[in-house]
Formats: C-alpha cells, sequence, structure tokens
DNA sequence: TAATAAACGAGACGGTACGTCTCGTCTTACA
DNA sequence: TGTAAGACGAGACGTACCGTCTCGTTTATTA
C-alpha cells in the first residue's frame, strides 16, 4: 500500500509541464520542477525513474482519461480529414508543441520510456485508428487485405516528419493531400 | 582568410562521431571531444556554436560527397524497393543509428540547426527523391497532379516514424508494404 | 508513567555503539542506527534529543555501573602509575577510541552534552581522582594548600591532549614521566 | 606549476573564517563557503580535500607569518604567566573559539589533519616553546634531566581540558596554579 | 474482558548539503 | 599569435540524511 502523496504528485506534473513550455526541454532540470512544485527532490526520483518518465506522466495527466472513439460519419475521406486536422492543431498548440517534442526525444533514446510510449499513448490511439479504419474496410470502402498498421503509419507519418523536422509546411492542405493521395495511391489512375 | 587547423578540425569532428557511437549522444560532451581529439576545448567553442553543431559536421564529413542519383530501371517500384530497402539498412545500421537520433534530437528543439539541416541534408536528398518521381511521372507512371513533396513524405515518412518511436517492426516487409499502399491506395479497387 | 520499550532502548544504544566502532563517528546517521536497531527513527527523536546524546548515553550503558574507588596501597606514586597506565590503556582500546573522539567533539560544541557529560561522566570521576589525592594529602604525602581540581587536570590533561591531538607517543612511559614530573615538580632540585 | 587564482583562494579562506564564527562549525557548508565567497563549489573541492583543511588554512593564514621567539627575561615563572595568560585569552576570544575548536573536533577524527596540524602548527609552537624551556633549563632554573616534551604537555595541556571540555574555569588563576604547581610540584615540601 | 491510548515499525515528506560532472568563459605557457 | 591545457563561476546531477509527519500495528493499562 502506497502512501503516496497526490497533491505532490499533481504539483510535480504540473510543474513539468509549465517548466517545459517555459524553458524548453534542454533547460528543464529536476531540481527546476521540484523547486516549482515545493517539493523535495527526492520525491521526485522516489516515483520516477527520470525527467522524461516525469513529463510522460504529466503529458498523460493533460490528456486526461481515455479518449472517445474517433468520428465515423460513414464518409471515411471526411472522417479522415476532421481527425488529421486535429491532429495538426495539436502539433501547432504551442502549449504542447515543447512537451511533445521533448518527450519524443527522450523516446528515441531510452527504450523503456518508448515501451511505456508505446503502452500507455501509442497503442490506445492506434488501436482507436485501427478500428476506424476497419470500419472502414468492413463497409466496403478500403481494400480487404489492407494492413491497418501500416495504413495508419502511411496517414500520419507525414504529419510527424514534417512536425518534427520543419522540413516543409505543416497545415491542413497537407493533411487532405496526404489523405487523397493515400486512399487513392499515387500511380495514375486510367 | 581563417587560419583555421584543419588536423584538428578533422580530428573533432572523427572524434565526436566515434563518441557518439560509444557513449551515446546524452554521455557526449564537449570536454570529451576536446579530450579524445587532442584538442583545446576552446578551439571547438570557437568554430562550432554547440555540440548538434559539432555532430550534423560530423555526419557530413563521414557521408562523404554529393550522392549520385536514385537508380532508374524504369520499374518505379522495383526502383523504390531498392531505395527504401537501403534506408532500412541504414536506419538499422548500429553505427549510425546513435549519431542520427541524437541529430534528429536536436534538430527537434533547435530551429538554427534546423534550417542547417534542411539546407545541407535533407535539401539535397529530397531533390533526388523528387526527380525519380517526376521522372516517373513524366514516364506516366503517376499522377501528373501529384505533389512530389508530399510524395516523398508519404513514402519515407513511415519508416521514420517506426524507427524513431520503435511503434512496430522496421524491415523490408514494411518498407515493401509503404511502397504497395502508396502507389495503389488504401481504397478498396472495382 | 513511560511505556517506553526497553528492547528499542537496549537495540538502539548498542548499534549507536557498534557502528560508531565501524564507521566512525562522521559517517554515524540517525537513519543508519535506527535501521541497524530495527527501529523507527521517530522512536529515536523521541527519546534523545542529538545522535551525541545517544552516543553519551550508549558510552554510559558499555561503562557500565558505578566505579569502585581508585587503588590506595598509602604509595601514592604507586598508585597513580596504575591508574593512568589504566587510562592509557584505555585510550587506546579501538573500541573506545572512536566513540571517546566523537563524544569529546560533539561536547566541544554542544553546551547541553557538556552539562551532561560534566554531570555523569566527568564529575564522579573526577571526585574518585580528587578523593584519592585528598587521602595523600591528608597522609601528608601532598602539599597541604594544593587545589585538587587543578592538580587532577595537571596529571591527566597531559594524556587526554596526547591522545586527541596525536602531538606525540602515548605510553607508559609518558604517563610515568608525568606523574613524575607533576609530582616532583620541574624546578632544579638544590 | 599551478596557475591557480590568489584572489579565489583569499576569499574563500576569509569566506571560512568569517562564516564558523557566524554560524559554527556544524552550520558550516562547503556550499555555504563557496556561496559567500563568490566562487564555484569545484574550487574548493579542487584546491583542498576536506573542509577542515579549508579551515586549518584559514586559521594560518589569520595567524598571519611565522612568530618570533617566547618572552625571556630570566624569571621562568613571570615570562610562563606571561606566555600562558595570552593563551588563555587567545582561548576565550569567541573570534577564535569557534575556529579551533572546529579544527581540533577535526583533527580528532582525520589523521591526515593531524599530520598537518601537527607539521605546521603545533610543530613550530612547541619548537618556541621548547626552546624557552631548554634556555632556563641551562640557566640551571630547570632540572637538567627534564623531558622537554612533556614538559610543554604538563603546562598547556591543563588549559586545553579546561576549555575543550568546559570542566572548570579557565581563567588566569587556574592558569598561575597549573604553572606554579608544575613548576614546585605537588609533593609536600619538608 | 474489552476499549483505549501510548509507543512502536515503517517510511513519505520538504529540505539541505554532499561530492561529481559538465557547461561555456577566461587565463597562462609554449611553440 | 594561436593553441593545448586547464582553472574558473555556475549550477544540475543523483544520493544521503535531516527532523517532522502520518500510517496501521502492537502492547498494556484502565474502565
Amino acid at each position: 500500500m502506497t502512501r503516496r502523496n497526490e497533491a505532490s504528485r499533481q504539483a510535480i506534473l504540473t510543474a513539468a509541464f509549465d517548466l517545459v513550455g517555459e524553458i524548453g526541454y534542454s533547460k528543464l532540470s529536476v531540481e527546476g520542477i521540484a523547486s516549482r512544485a515545493g517539493v523535495g527532490k527526492q520525491t521526485i526520483y522516489r516515483w520516477w525513474p527520470s525527467k522524461g518518465a516525469v513529463l510522460l506522466d504529466a503529458l498523460l495527466m493533460t490528456m486526461g482519461g481515455p479518449v472517445g472513439d474517433l468520428p465515423d460519419t460513414g464518409d471515411l475521406e471526411a472522417d479522415l480529414r476532421t481527425i488529421l486536422f486535429a491532429t495538426v492543431e495539436e502539433f501547432r498548440d504551442p502549449r504542447l508543441d515543447g512537451v511533445m517534442r521533448a518527450l519524443i526525444s527522450e523516446i528515441a533514446h531510452d527504450d523503456g520510456l518508448a515501451a511505456i510510449y508505446a503502452e500507455r499513448i501509442d497503442g490506445p490511439v492506434r488501436e482507436l485508428k485501427r478500428r476506424r479504419l476497419r470500419a472502414a474496410q468492413q463497409a466496403g470502402q478500403l481494400d480487404p487485405g489492407l494492413d491497418l498498421d501500416t495504413a495508419v503509419d502511411l496517414l500520419w507519418a507525414p504529419l510527424l516528419s514534417r512536425w518534427l523536422l520543419r522540413t516543409g509546411p505543416l497545415d491542413h492542405d497537407f493533411a487532405a493531400a496526404t489523405i487523397t493521395m493515400a486512399l487513392s495511391g499515387m500511380s495514375r489512375k486510367m
């Protein structure tokens, strides 16, 4: 049985989230989080293995509870636009941008964190995406032989890539073009 | 005219590249690079603004001169397999994996570095990819209305995503599936 | 009326005494004592005001009950040798050396502890020494005008000084020389 | 050859000396010294092995250069009074009391420090004391067979003991009584 | 023979300081 | 005069303990 102080936990996550937005991940320090949260450093080290883990929890906290199903109006392309446009907006939200970049960087180096990310964040969200595509598949709108995990990456990875590397504009046009191209294919239509 | 010591420059870049492979980016320090290179710290600070910039130069050095054109046998799908399979191998090369992850992380946070990356690395490579797709377009194999930059992202971003986030296996099968899906589209063929 | 757990008290004093011998006073911690004694920290803080007080009690415990009178064979010089030789042996006992050094240091800084030490340890022992000297005085062996407290210091302080500061060898020869010199005086005998 | 910054050295020693007087040794911290001196912690750790070593150097600094010879008017007892009264005053000087207690405590635990103390402080001072006694010996005032090191301890150790342990008043009377008793001896004069 | 109240073990908490590490700047000696 | 070597002020790292503060869990009277 844990006697963990919930108020401290909240304060730490909030402080971490706020600080990363204010000063950026590279300037973020455990000492800074502890000080801002009014908490001893050991209380952070007691419950989290790394700065990245704190941040991941902070993100989970602000993302709130389990997200509901993705929209399904029967029109796959329209629904994908709705969804990907929202993703674009998330990426462009300055409050989230910093935290997510920081988290992605940590995940890139830390296998343990990557596993937690895969299980707690990517997994559930990916399942929702797969579910929406599976529905379309069953409705006869998508190729029945499609590997849905690859399909998810085909649709979302381009957004991630542009956001992370800034190799081009990340806007609704780009999202729409990605959807169209992914659905119809790049090959010449006869 | 700079009185820059070319031998020191080489030693620094080599040391940086080797060290990042041995101890990882997070343990990499300017002191370590200077010590390994037999160079004063000031010599590094004099010529590079940041650890990331050194690493980027190191990467540019080892990647050697300008890469030649991508293969064009006339069979677009086969050529894309050749190219993306090679990309997969690069991502899986342990010598490159660490450096590239480090660089991507730095780019994610550092706009200046992102600009250099865009200009010196992504730009030239992307131009080669665009050129190969344009040839296919002109040969009537790709939709003439296609935005080639989006097309490049549709093909390569899924690889980047799986490599960086480890959200699924990164192998030739995945690359092949991506190519097929991107070319033919996800929608049901009547 | 206290419901104090005597077993815990014993365990704490024993643990403190043992630990100070093993790791030294500076490494000694309340946490360490509590852990070794299988006791909660609060149980220590409940009954002792400081680490030094625990140690002083530990010393009192191991030194056992009230010491009997000092030997009085009628031959003052011989008796002083017996007594001071025993003191030298105590100082050189490795089991006691550490604890006593620690205690002396604490006393040097902590007035409260100094008072307890004066009352519980130095007082009774000094009284015994005074008593032996007073007997010699009454037997006409010592100068009747002698201040006995000063005399006690003249005899014992040199041992303390050599032991504490290691400014010279602490052995029976030194003790014997001190006794002779103190009894006869340093001045030239005509 | 060192490139040591003399200004920093001075600032550290001064800060250490001042702080120990203000807050006492037990509250004295390396961080505090560094902060007060406007110096990085590493600069302290670079040049001193311990807090005690800093303090010892601080004491050496304030005690200034090599002390001149002790007074020799030909009247040994009067000279000893002059000298021991001055020692009593030093012990009672609040500016020195704290530093010296701290140092003595450290020396009691740290063999290395004890060696430095013996060589740099006790040695030279003891030599001066020995020299004065030797002069008296040659003048026929002291017993020719006297071991001068023991004699020094007989005279000074009682002061040290009373100062350190507070087992009795430390004043000129006590010093005078010690001198008289040490010179004439405790035994009954016929 | 309960009930009740303290002392207990355990250990989380907000803190301070530790001694180490690296940062980016500044200084010195050499070649 | 530029370079290696490295000292410097700064400050974060992760650890160890501090002394305080709950938590349930013994004990051991008191009602």
